[in-house]
DNA sequence: TCACTATATAATTATTTACTTATATATTGC
DNA sequence: GCAATATATAAGTAAATAATTATATAGTGA
């Protein structure tokens, strides 16, 4: 296995995002789907702004990247940022949150917004 | 790489608690070093109440085990929690916090102590 | 038993965090 | 340009967190 070193208090610094359940399940989602804004308000069942600012906590860290695409602003991960290839390790650990993209799909949610 | 799995939510409640510097770096030793809480105190430049309320943290989850030694309580990483492998794979990934200790041991303050 | 050391816990306070509500900005299609 | 949609940001609030201060508990050695 490769040896990734990151410094303790980065490291602190990234897992404090990844302590909240919202953060943690959208950095899981980015990193196999893009998804715009609204898709993760409709998945997470929370307010556009509370989903705004976890993604703005995600970017100021360079997790995440943004990209506008017309109306809507796509998110996904960052995986230029220095500590992807240790972010990437940690997400693999979780499960796969498919099926919460794949309900908004069912819903027609996906196609008919984004 | 085996694969391993753990509940995003219960990763979430484990990376609150990592999202403290101390908390993760005494992660980090007590993973090679068993350690009593004076020394923690000492390594930490900070309260030892606020040091035993950091542990406690940790130990509710069941990330780290205490045991009385004398007048001492040691408390060292519990490699039998359940997502034991989950953490390794962390904290093999942070850097060696062993100078610390040699500190401590320059100082004396680990034999005098402990 | 008593003084001393190590540790835990409780109560208080200051800080941080996450959410809500309200509003601003930007894009689209008419 | 205007209405509608998507998103960001600002301000306020409630809840959670981390530290401090004070106190309790437990072991040691005289």
């Amino acid at each position: 296995m490769q040896k990734i070193t990151i410094e303790i208090e980065k490291a602190a610094t990234i897992f404090k995002l990844f302590g909240d359940k919202t953060r943690l399940t959208m950095m899981k989602i980015l990193d196999k789907h893009d998804c715009c804004v609204c898709e993760l308000v409709e998945i997470f069942k929370t307010s556009q702004p509370a989903i705004s600012q976890h993604l703005r906590k995600l970017r100021d860290l360079g997790l995440v990247k943004e990209e506008r695409r017309g109306q809507w602003i796509f998110y996904s991960i960052n995986k230029r940022n220095e500590y992807y290839p240790f972010i990437q390790q940690i997400l693999e650990q979780l499960p796969s949150q498919d099926d919460k993209l794949k309900e908004l799909e069912e819903q027609g949610t996906r196609i008919s917004c984004c």
